[in-house]
DNA sequence: CTAATATTGTGAAGGATTTCACAATCAAAA
DNA sequence: TTTTGATTGTGAAATCCTTCACAATATTAG
């Protein structure tokens, strides 16, 4: 499935953003649906949503605009989510706890099947039902139960140990919430959230006006 | 304030990161830096670095670079972290309350003054020594302590009720954790937050290769 | 004092993304 | 059947962002 045209970044968030806007549209009994109505509810232009669409085939119809369950599943398929994706929450303090018991992820396709710590203290209890695992044992787990994600939310100071733990454990990519630049195989696909980072760039802008 | 020239979010997030490498190397006792260096660990190249920087003015000399703990102000300046903010939690779910607890908000000058939530039964409870208002409360607490950041952490149902009570309440800048583009007044800025949007690019990505 | 080396600041080039604008297509109305 | 109105898909233009490349400037060594 090696796909070579460049996508955008920016293109592939839009289209998350569709996504969950056509779903809504689904729900409330909409059968169509135009790039104009999506540019609206998503905060773009028209043009921009049928270049991005555009990008991926041609699934509307001239003069009528788009079935909204057919471009629900297209771009469920374009994104990946025509399936369950098996993750692993790595670090279970007070921001990885609260991201397990959050169901918003189950809901959407991704199933949290096990969860890691380096504290003594919290491994063998349970959280939301699922027992906390050494980090030691990420390598075996990853393999036994074909985890394919991970989220990262351990201390700045656990982050050396615990990625060399996960390169060539079979975790492919990573939703990484420290603050720190991880160093894993060039294989390995990061996605950073940083909230102080999120939060420097609304002071930029409160400051400049 | 009122700067008209036009910088890239890209831009300024980059300034975030070199911000946290800069406080890192003046621990470190480095007295200056290159944008080579400052280059490689953020993940980008000199020439960025630099043309990043030159948006703002010149901070380095030739042939020598940059002084770290100058360039530390510099940014921090620009970024508009000479001064403390006072934001509010509203939502006091699980990701809420985590937050709040989160020590890291704190230590890069961010201080958390007020909590809502809309349940009768979280208000008047104490969330980590602060005690929980009513959503009603919003406007005059606002007032009151000078809150200019609101962190959204409700649930989907309550996104409208809240921003209505947001609107005009003297808030400028919300960081939205919902997965709901806010309708606020034009003048708040809005920085959002989606942890399923990250999710869904990390699939895509793993179903391109 | 001169040469060698390091490194910034920036205009210009190159590349990427967004917007424009319009032919193509469809349904419904006349 | 023809016209009208809606709407897509997409090259081309415009805009935005990144990289290149080099003059300018500093230090150090000889």
């Amino acid at each position: 499935m090696s796909n070579k045209k460049k996508i955008a970044e920016s293109a592939i968030s839009r289209l998350s953003l569709y996504l969950r806007i056509l779903e809504d549209l689904v729900e409330e009994g909409k059968p169509t649906v135009s790039s104009q109505i999506m540019a609206s509810q998503s905060g773009t232009t028209a043009a921009q949503v049928r270049k991005d669409l555009s990008l991926f085939g041609s699934f509307g119809r001239r003069g009528l605009g788009y079935s909204s369950a057919d471009l629900v599943s297209r771009i469920r398929q374009i994104l990946g989510l025509n399936r369950r994706w098996k993750i692993a929450v790595i670090g279970m303090g007070r921001i990885g706890s609260a991201l397990v018991e959050h169901k918003g992820f189950f809901d959407r396709g991704f199933d949290i099947v096990a969860l890691f710590d380096t504290s003594d203290f919290k491994v063998g209890s349970n959280v939301h039902g699922l027992k906390v695992h050494h980090v030691n044992e990420i390598r075996a787990l990853v393999q036994d139960k074909n985890i394919e994600i991970a989220v990262l939310t351990v201390p700045v100071e656990a982050v050396t140990e615990v990625t060399d733990l996960i390169n060539g454990s079979g975790v492919r990519g990573i939703l990484n919430w420290t603050p720190v630049r991880l160093a894993v195989s060039q294989s390995i696909e990061v996605k950073n959230v940083n909230m102080v980072m999120e939060l420097e760039a609304l002071s930029f802008k409160l400051s400049q006006s």
